[in-house]
DNA sequence: AATAATTAGTTGCACCTGCAACTATTCAAT
DNA sequence: ATTGAATAGTTGCAGGTGCAACTAATTATT
């Protein structure tokens, strides 16, 4: 059936994508467990520029992940739910919000460190760096195209 | 200072993929408003076998998808509620419930294809065939360092 | 035939995402 | 100074995801 292959070939490139990320979203989150950690990829994504940036704003923290402010704002709330991070508002600009960890923030934030890096290696195991390299170059080509919008 | 360059070399590609996978998501669903359609990249995915194999169990629907089975149960919910497929019982074996396109599904499914085509083009505008080749090449070793559990 | 193990599908919970509409605050223009 | 953008963040809605626990039906074991 030529129209069955047509599909496939159409679908390919973007579901393997979709595979990738939604395995390895899972994988990160299991080895946190095995780690005896509970986090997911998405509050570790944004623990990072908050280690980084003490008090970053949530709008900064939206650019730096890529994600939506409304995702960061939701995604802050469940940090803070687990006492991760606090937020502070702003004593000049009242209208933003600036993003604190906590000790147990700090934490957990050095405690997934390796999960990261395991994550990392079980992604990469048996992929050539330069392998890795081309799949970072044409990825961020795609990447390109879709921010112009 | 050393500690943030070696995270960010450690997001780079989860995040780049997450990236990716967001936005085209995104622009598959802009880009069938466009085509005045009304339909998510998850839906079109499910939609996909369904085509293919008239009253395809759910199950295999998953494991085509790669979706869980549960993810499933929910976009035909959203399917059905839309008119767009059917659920009917199996007769021999009343466990699975076998999955069939209803007219307005099939019109939708081939309404579809040009969006799908039109994201595919906007991802890949600028990238040679054999860089998207080396790309599906190296995902695909991702790919299997996930799935093997 | 009766019990146990599998299998297909659903439900509830917690989390992530995008969009639109909203509040509150600050900045710009006149 | 007042009006009118623009900006930071929140909320509500609809949808997608994984996990665990569940129902109902089928198959395997004894």
């Amino acid at each position: 059936m030529p129209k069955d292959e047509k599909l496939n070939s159409e679908i390919g490139l973007g579901m393997l994508i979709g595979q990738v990320h939604r395995l390895s979203t899972k994988r990160f989150v299991q080895n946190s467990h095995k780690f005896g950690l509970d986090i997911s990829l998405d509050q570790w994504l944004v623990l990072g520029p908050i280690w980084k940036n003490e008090g970053i704003a949530q709008k900064d923290i939206a650019e730096y992940c890529g994600k939506d402010k409304t995702s960061i704002t939701k995604i802050i709330n469940t940090l803070e739910k687990k006492n991760l991070v606090v937020r502070v508002a702003d004593q000049i600009d009242h209208r933003v919000k600036r993003v604190v960890l906590s000790n147990k923030g700090k934490e957990l934030f050095l405690n997934a460190l390796p999960v990261m890096e395991e994550t990392r290696d079980e992604l990469r195991s048996g992929i050539s760096d330069k392998e890795i390299e081309s799949l970072i170059t044409v990825l961020t080509k795609v990447y390109r195209n879709l921010i112009s919008n």
